[in-house]
DNA sequence: TGTACATCAGTGAACGCGCGTTCACTGATGTAC
DNA sequence: TGTACATCAGTGAACGCGCGTTCACTGATGTAC
């Protein structure tokens, strides 16, 4: 056996996350194998010696993200615990934080490439939906005084994930960068308000009326 | 002057819309220019006769969705009357009606083609937000007992367009059917909970617990 | 009415380019002795 | 320890293809007389 036990492995891992951050970045048609694969420090051909085609690798980079536990940390300066009794507040206020949104490349698959997913293949919708109720079930272990029924827990965990991604997808197509953080902090309001969680630290609402200048 | 008056206006009209279609439908990397001339029964080569480029036509395309008043009655059986009182429930229940659901090639552009436009130009992205604030108005016109102060009417009906964009965003890229139908649902719901509007039915609930047997 | 004409909407061959994919080959590596 | 070898990860030229864009040309049309 020539190589290092775990070399393939590993190639194969840093082609996948490569991948994953130029799919997220460019979206599946833009991205070319070429680029991908020089990311990863290798030449083309060698990308059929580990997947079968295009769209394999980018269902694998699809599902990575929430599968793969390095994705806690990933937004530089924000995580989650997923112990925690605020779990859901957490993990709305990471979703819908600057960081996440500045962060393309290390952006949740949900709020990168929806569309893409949409029109692509049974495979891919698999590996996004995967991701969504992954999310689903973090909100709704983390809902405690709004949710009565089982089935008001199903709607509002369900609905306050759809605000998350939502105001995600549409602060990133705008074009006034001053209204799209004005976006994530209503959704940030509204979605903890959802999930009957305290609203911490009033930061959102305060630099939604006394904005400082921005730079761009 | 040859042709008949307005020749060329009605063509180059007929070029955006087949393109509106097409681009709705594949997104603008997949969508080519030969297909889309071929759609208005032209050939490609008349093309730079009406446009100076791919990407100036998808601007016009995302344009022409809110501007073109032909939007209110595109989804078919689905009609929003902007003068009633209860505009923003009917907008609600219109934008998250299985009809838009279904109906891709007259989709709103915010939910069929957010991350081209997010990866695409600043022109794209001002259309795009064009797009975004005439939907925005209309849930803050019609937004009575819930919002008291001003403040409160623009966090409440941004947070709902972004529930509507999201909610049918996720749902078309999910892989079952019948998980989106009740993403729509709870999200409809809770939209119409966000705006203080009656949910007029009950059916959306009625069907999330209760669904008959689907084909595919 | 019929004919000649100027206009310009539309045609279609051609351009350079880079894509996804294939495949015969190379050469770095761990193992056997 | 040193050498020969088998393995297989990785190389890079080549394939057919279709893209966005250009441009010299065609031919259908309304107008003038």
């Amino acid at each position: 056996m020539p190589y290092p036990t775990g070399h393939r492995g590993r190639t194969r891992k840093k082609i996948v996350d490569c991948a994953r951050r130029l799919f997220n970045r460019y979206g599946f048609e833009s991205v070319t194998l070429q680029q991908i694969m020089a990311d990863a420090g290798l030449t083309h051909g060698a990308f059929y010696g580990y997947f079968r085609s295009k769209s394999e690798l980018y269902v694998e980079a699809l599902a990575c993200f929430f599968t793969d536990p390095e994705w806690k940390n990933c937004w530089e300066g924000v995580k989650v615990d997923l112990s925690a009794t605020d779990v859901g507040a957490q993990v709305v206020r990471a979703y819908l934080s600057k960081q996440h949104f500045e962060d393309v490349e290390n952006s949740c698959p949900m709020v990168a490439m929806p569309t893409d997913v949409a029109r692509g293949t049974a495979a891919a919708r698999r590996a996004f939906e995967t991701v969504f109720k992954a999310m689903v079930d973090i909100l709704a272990r983390g809902m405690s005084g709004a949710a009565r029924t089982p089935l008001q827990r199903n709607v509002n965990s369900r609905a306050i994930a759809a605000l998350c991604v939502g105001g995600m997808v549409v602060a990133r197509a705008l074009a006034d960068r001053a209204l799209a953080d004005e976006l994530r902090d209503a959704c940030t309001v509204v979605a903890l308000r959802l999930g009957a969680w305290k609203n911490r630290s009033q930061g959102a609402k305060k630099r939604a009326t006394a904005r400082p200048k921005r730079r761009t």
